[in-house]
DNA sequence: ACCGTAGGTGGACGCCGTACACCCGGCGGT
DNA sequence: ACCGCCGGGTGTACGGCGTCCACCTACGGT
């Protein structure tokens, strides 16, 4: 038994390191959300004890900071010799495509961007380099500003997962009646049923999201062209 | 002793109500940001133990929800006799007064939204009238869908609040130096510097939130109205 | 052979949300 | 006048959380 303990405690565990803790707390957070999450759970989950992973980050809002740094590092660079406006995009594309692989990650980056000291270096960095894409078709600093505050800001006060699919979600049990739902919110249910007769996507829903925010990203591209040719 | 304690045991204490509760819990959120937020608290700002809201609130889930309801309520209704364009522009103005109010509410409703069964009916509602103002500017059920999607997306991936000020926050410890900072992101620091330099606004940093939030709605607006304009 | 130190351990503290049993005061029925 | 019901406030307790602190242990440099 000693023995075999023994031996257990020379088991070639890799040694833990802030890498190791950030994976494990990344692959934690992209199945079971955010607040699965817990310092008690990355430790369990790399074999450890919970106060072992202060050795590799000082807290958790540390360790949130290195997560987010882990998955924007993981948006492709720009890419070279192109317009900027399909540069742009498809780094934008880029990041949604993160995102979408990190669905925890929106809302951790913009929790603490709300009120903390500064942006993680790699955020920055990432912000940079799409200043940079706009600054190397020719925008003015003034209109990359207005530009880079257009694209980070969410008109309706919060974002499109809204009734994107009113499908996939079990029936849930309080939901209103079909009829009170056409009688109390006549237009939603006009919307819903327009866009669910429509083209029939297999998938139940007819609303394609990554076509929407296509839609949203040209108009808003386009529009910023329009600004940029406006003043020669 | 008894007897002083019989008198505050019938002090005026007002009985407590779901309507009490939500104030203070929003209160409480307004001051302090979300997670200062705690039933226990709560309850201690109410001048009752922590158990006693669950009396009006099912679970601090639902209690977030009412809290919501109530924010959201706070939005203007949309103007009679005014064009889609306008009376558009005025509500989502106005919801953006509201988060500014509640800074805590952005962030609540959207992880609401993120995995929840749905929408509170408050929420519904003000989709359901914003949707109706563009359909009574005459646009397809198709073209509000899109506009919707557009209103809603945040391109970036997380919201404008960036580096919007750049001051106010007290120096923060480990900033980088200024050198360091504009040679690794040198696009952020040219565009800081040009704003700052700009018109110089009385209070210290130069970029001016709300018109930059009136600018990204008008080139939003405009770019659906072209739309619009486009499809007859 | 020694010791300093980096890295893993164990326990404890104070906070959180909330389940459960309780208790008290006012009100309707008799 | 009494009784029993019940709505709403109370007390206690549990499990989970982040993190402080003291501790141990194995290893590399001298």
């Amino acid at each position: 038994m000693t023995g075999q303990a023994a031996d257990a405690s020379h088991r070639p565990r890799t040694p833990l390191s802030r890498q190791r803790v950030l994976s494990a707390a990344v692959a934690l957070a992209d199945e079971g959300g955010v607040d699965a999450l817990s310092m008690r759970r990355i430790a369990q989950a790399l074999g450890v004890v919970p106060m072992a992973l202060y050795k590799h980050v000082a807290n958790k809002d540390e360790l949130l900071d290195g997560m987010i740094d882990a998955v924007v590092g993981e948006i492709d660079p720009p890419v070279a010799d192109a317009g900027w406006k399909t540069a742009v995009r498809l780094r934008v594309l880029s990041a949604r495509r993160m995102l979408l692989r990190h669905p925890w990650a929106s809302g951790v980056i913009e929790a603490r961007m709300k009120a903390r000291t500064a942006p993680t270096p790699t955020v920055m960095a990432y912000l940079d380099s799409m200043i940079g894409l706009f600054r190397a078709g020719g925008f003015s600093l003034d209109l990359v500003h207005h530009a880079m505050h257009v694209m980070g800001s969410r008109l309706l006060g919060f974002s499109q997962e809204l009734f994107d699919d009113t499908s996939d979600r079990e029936p849930d049990p309080d939901a209103l009646p079909p009829e009170e739902m056409a009688a109390r919110f006549p237009h939603i249910t006009a919307l819903a049923m327009a866009v669910a007769h429509d083209e029939g996507s297999v998938v139940g829903s007819g609303c394609d999201d990554q076509s929407e925010f296509e839609f949203a990203l040209d108009l808003t591209l386009d529009g910023l062209e329009r600004l940029h040719a406006a003043a020669h």
